[in-house]
RNA sequence: GGGCGGUUAGCUCAGUUGGUUAGAGCGCCUGCUUCACACGCAGGAGGUCACAGGUUCGAGUCCUGUACCGCCCACCA
């Protein structure tokens, strides 16, 4: 053993070099050929962007997906975690950017070429931090599997799952009003756009009616409303309801589109509610959703009046040009000039905005590619309905039908040049699309070789959500995706429910269903979702449950609080306050409760180790498979440790970072350093020779005992535990590592329920002198007699144990007294036993009355509840035996309890 | 407009299928440099479980409603 350690654990002493080791020593690495086992535990790493650096989320993140791999691991299983960066289509783009910007140039000023390589540059230089982080956060990964969204096997697999689907008609490209980003200048997805409630106008445009030479009728007007005027530089038409009287003279009509003059028809559409505005829709099909739906239905044209940076085009008449917010003024002001705008109301409304960049998203109509998801998204509910993936919290299960339910198709183009290129060659000649694997010489119409690349790029999430088979080779049918296909859990925020998660399962379902199982069969959906398990964590928010960002300035960097207080600490602080369905605040002050358990167990080890060393000048050396000692301490604390190893088990299995860590540190802190150490104190006396066997046998339980709290604790504390660990055995240890010896099991014959019961009494017994002591204001260090009145039972254990309750109570003496000879004032009753000591101060009289009648009120309060309860006869009748029997005996307990008060009030008068 | 979650000690949170006197950490108060640890030891104070009804022998736990807080989804101009 090592013995030589600090007094105070200095985490950043032994972190770096831990961290490095893991990874030198491919600790963690896995082959296919191992996994003959059954089961392997496979999870894939939510590949953060390879733009990011560590957030408090990734480490909340990492930190429960290490707990539960090592865990596993350390349960026998093949355990494999997958790390991995995202190229992270508009966030990378924007980086690189906003660096160009810094140089006085733009992407456009470079080319699409040269400004890939930039990035790719940019990539190779800044790509690893996030990942170099994580390696220093001590993840057992296997590194040898680490993959970037944009490698080429990757990139070839997104190919071949773009052509499937477009050769099994799911991709489709058209004209569709989609959510434009002016700023990105790309089409984002509905899930990109953040709806954001703002107090705008609503402004009432009055459209002249024609009659019948074409001329405006004197007076007649069609009154519509609208949140976006500029836009009315498009509109082809004016609905209204058809069953709204008010209107019905118009049918037919046309009408006369003011500023730009052109004749304009009234139509009639169910969809117009008649109670909203003015109950006419101006309409407007390339700029608004509904608004196509309305143009489709009748026949009507779309004409396009903004470009892609959202200013007015050529369409927009004299407005060309002007942005859409000068515009909107511009139309206003000439409308009011010209008499046609009428009342402007307060209006709130919610505004789409850029997840990204935060500008306001145009809905605007623009020819895309799309995923025509309904096929995909009905097989990924089935996979959920059937239970093949479990969610927890179950909760999600809900949010993820609802969203799933009502799916609309999937805008997968992006207008950007940072990503996988979408395999589609247009032909200059015919103008059809031939989409294909490799880079086609002719047309697949008609021949011809004129053929260009389509310029737009996949949506980022179109990768990612093909890795759960992509990082084992898909489309090949490998070893690889034939062993660890599919991963058991996926742990992840809610954040990413629908953009990954659900995406995941519907390709997963997808493409895996083709791929036939090991033995050569069908697979069937069981076996093609993605994961078996989501577990879904909280978002990480300040002390003040603020979410953290950048411009409040309240981003704790994982980083930072690590170097303060130490890995372990913080993933150990995570790991408690990770109850599910709750954010989790993130507390220094709780971290520094755990930076105080690290350095606990580094003091318990120091005393052992000093105890081990004191055995060995003595000639006595520890065997940490040899007997231990049979004295009751030796058999409760094991019996403790066989309990708590159970309870931890189950508490894993759920999901229950909070519980497991609340086990562990309450078993360490409490039953191991407070009670357990104190007492062997007693064990380890080796300078005499008639205890040798003893001493040793004590000695032994003491170290297996610790060594294997270590191993309980590892998952959640790795580092501190590695360290000890490998002291324990002072540098002859079994394995590379605490990571890859066994996790405590439970051994039901080491629990003993009637041990941990004595020990209890017993506890109970030193708690209730101490407290005594206390109030007669004994001083610390003083030793007192003591009596005690009592039932055999514990009156034989504490005789047994005499050694232990006069140490921990501080007593010098105590015996059973068949008639009480101390003062009365110097006692205290529990539901077990009376004790006294000896000792002459006084209690205050006051002060013991006061407490005493809190007692008392407390025994009248529970004799007053257990007597209703007793004296109810549908109570005793329904009432469980247990509970009733239970209650007897407490009023029992509290009456006699209430008695002895009352004798004690008498007495101090 | 739909849907979901929360409200328990000064603070942050647990509380398993309803069951005997509701727990933890931090903070607070008191005493102690006890030879592993002051990042410690020992003792202690502190809660009518948001509110109002209901079901039940029994409710922090189940049901209904109210208030407040938070989140997600949504094509009403």
């Amino acid at each position: 053993m090592r013995h030589e350690l600090q007094k105070a654990y200095d985490p950043t002493a032994i972190e770096d070099r831990w961290a490095a080791y893991w990874v030198s020593e491919r600790l963690f690495h896995t082959d296919n050929a191992d996994a003959a086992r059954a089961n392997p535990f496979v999870i894939l790493l939510p590949p953060p962007n390879v733009t990011g650096r560590l957030h408090m989320g990734h480490m909340l993140n990492q930190t429960e997906m290490d707990i539960i791999t090592r865990w596993h691991r350390m349960r026998g299983e093949l355990a494999l975690w997958v790390p991995g960066t995202d190229h992270a289509g508009i966030a990378t783009q924007m980086m690189v950017e906003r660096q160009l910007e810094g140089e006085g140039k733009s992407r456009q000023q470079l080319g699409r070429e040269a400004f890939v390589e930039r990035v790719w540059e940019w990539k190779r230089h800044y790509g690893g931090a996030i990942l170099d982080q994580m390696k220093r956060l001590g993840a057992s990964v296997d590194w040898s599997r680490e993959y970037f969204t944009m490698d080429e096997n990757l990139s070839r697999a997104v190919k071949e799952a773009f052509v499937r689907l477009h050769e099994q008609g799911l991709i489709y490209r058209g004209a569709y009003i989609v959510n434009w980003c002016p700023r990105c200048q790309t089409a984002i997805s509905d899930l990109e756009v953040v709806h954001e409630e703002q107090k705008g106008k609503l402004w009432e445009i009055r459209y002249p009616v024609l009659g019948a030479h074409g001329k405006p009728e004197p007076g007649q007007y069609l009154t519509v409303a609208t949140t976006r005027p500029e836009t009315m530089l498009g509109d082809v038409a004016v609905a209204v309801n058809p069953d709204d009287e008010r209107y019905k003279h118009l049918h037919g009509k046309k009408l006369l589109l003011p500023l730009m003059g052109r004749e304009i028809p009234v139509v009639t559409d169910a969809w117009v509610s008649a109670d909203f505005g003015t109950g006419a829709v101006k309409v407007t099909p390339a700029h608004d959703p509904n608004d196509f739906a309305i143009g489709q239905r009748h026949g009507l044209p779309s004409i396009s009046v903004m470009d892609d940076t959202a200013h007015i085009n050529a369409e927009g008449g004299k407005y060309a040009g002007l942005d859409r917010y000068v515009a909107r003024k511009r139309v206003l002001e000439d409308l009011e000039a010209q008499g046609l705008l009428g009342t402007v109301r307060e209006h709130t409304n919610s505004i789409g905005k850029c997840d990204r960049c935060k500008s306001v998203v145009e809905p605007r109509l623009s020819t895309q590619w799309f995923v025509k998801i309904q096929p995909l998204a009905d097989k990924a509910i089935a996979a959920v309905e059937q239970g093949y993936i479990k969610f927890t919290p179950a909760q999600y299960a809900k949010t993820y039908f609802e969203w799933m339910r009502n799916i609309h198709d999937w805008c997968i183009s992006r207008q950007l040049w940072w990503g996988h290129r979408i395999p589609a060659w247009h032909c200059g000649k015919c103008r059809e699309i031939t989409v294909a694997r490799e880079t086609p010489t002719a047309c697949a119409c008609c021949g011809s070789a004129n053929l260009t690349q389509e310029t737009d790029v996949l949506d980022t999430w179109f990768s990612s959500g093909l890795l759960p088979f992509t990082v084992f080779g898909w489309p090949e049918r490998t070893p690889d995706l034939d062993t660890f296909y599919p991963t058991q859990l996926l742990v992840t925020g809610f954040d990413i429910l629908f953009f990954w998660v659900a995406r995941m399962i519907m390709l997963g379902c997808h493409f895996m269903l083709d791929v036939p199982i090991p033995d050569g069969g069908e697979r069937d959906l069981k076996d093609a979702v993605p994961f078996r398990e989501v577990y879904i964590h909280a978002l990480v928010r300040d002390a003040d449950r603020q979410k953290m960002s950048k411009t409040k300035g309240n981003v704790i960097d994982p980083i930072e609080i690590v170097q303060k207080y130490g890995t372990d600490a913080v993933r150990f602080t995570l790991a408690s306050m990770a109850s599910p369905g709750t954010d989790i605040a993130f507390s220094e002050a709780r971290t520094e409760g755990h930076r105080a358990f690290a350095n606990k167990i580094w003091n318990a080890a120091r005393f052992i180790f000093m105890h081990v060393e004191k055995a060995r000048e003595a000639g006595i050396v520890v065997e940490l498979t040899g007997a231990g000692s049979k004295e009751l301490e030796a058999r409760w604390i094991t019996s403790r440790l066989n309990s708590v190893a159970d309870e931890v088990n189950a508490a894993l299995g759920d999901y229950r970072f909070d519980e497991a860590a609340r086990l562990v540190y309450q078993f360490f802190w409490g039953d191991f350093c407070d009670w357990y150490l104190e007492i062997v104190k007693l064990r380890l006396d080796f300078s005499d020779s008639a205890n040798r066997d003893s001493s040793r046998a004590a000695l032994n339980t003491l170290v297996q005992t610790f060594e294997a709290a270590l191993r309980l604790l590892s998952p959640f504390m790795p580092f501190i535990t590695e360290e000890l660990w490998h002291a324990v055995y002072d540098g002859n240890a079994p394995a590379k590592s605490i990571a890859l010896t066994k996790f405590p099991q439970a051994d039901a014959a080491q629990i003993n329920t009637d041990i941990e019961a004595g020990m209890a009494s017993l506890q109970d017994l030193i708690a209730t002198i101490r407290a005594l002591r206390k109030d007669l204001d004994v001083p610390e260090r003083e030793p007192v007699a003591a009596e005690i009145q009592t039932s055999n039972g514990l009156r034989q254990l504490a005789m047994a144990n005499r050694e232990m309750v006069e140490k921990l109570a501080r007593i010098s003496d105590f015996h059973f007294p068949g008639e009480w000879r101390l003062n009365s004032g110097n006692t205290r009753t529990t539901a077990n036993f009376t004790v006294g000591v000896a000792y002459e101060k006084q209690i205050d009289v006051g002060t013991e009355r006061e407490r005493l009648q809190k007692k008392l009120a407390e025994y009248d309060k529970v004799l007053a509840n257990s007597g209703r309860q007793l004296n109810n006869e549908a109570f005793l009748k329904k009432a469980p035996e247990k509970i009733v029997d239970g209650l007897k005996k407490q009023a029992a307990e509290a009456a006699q309890l209430r008695k002895e008060t009352l004798d004690a009030l008498e007495k101090l008068r």
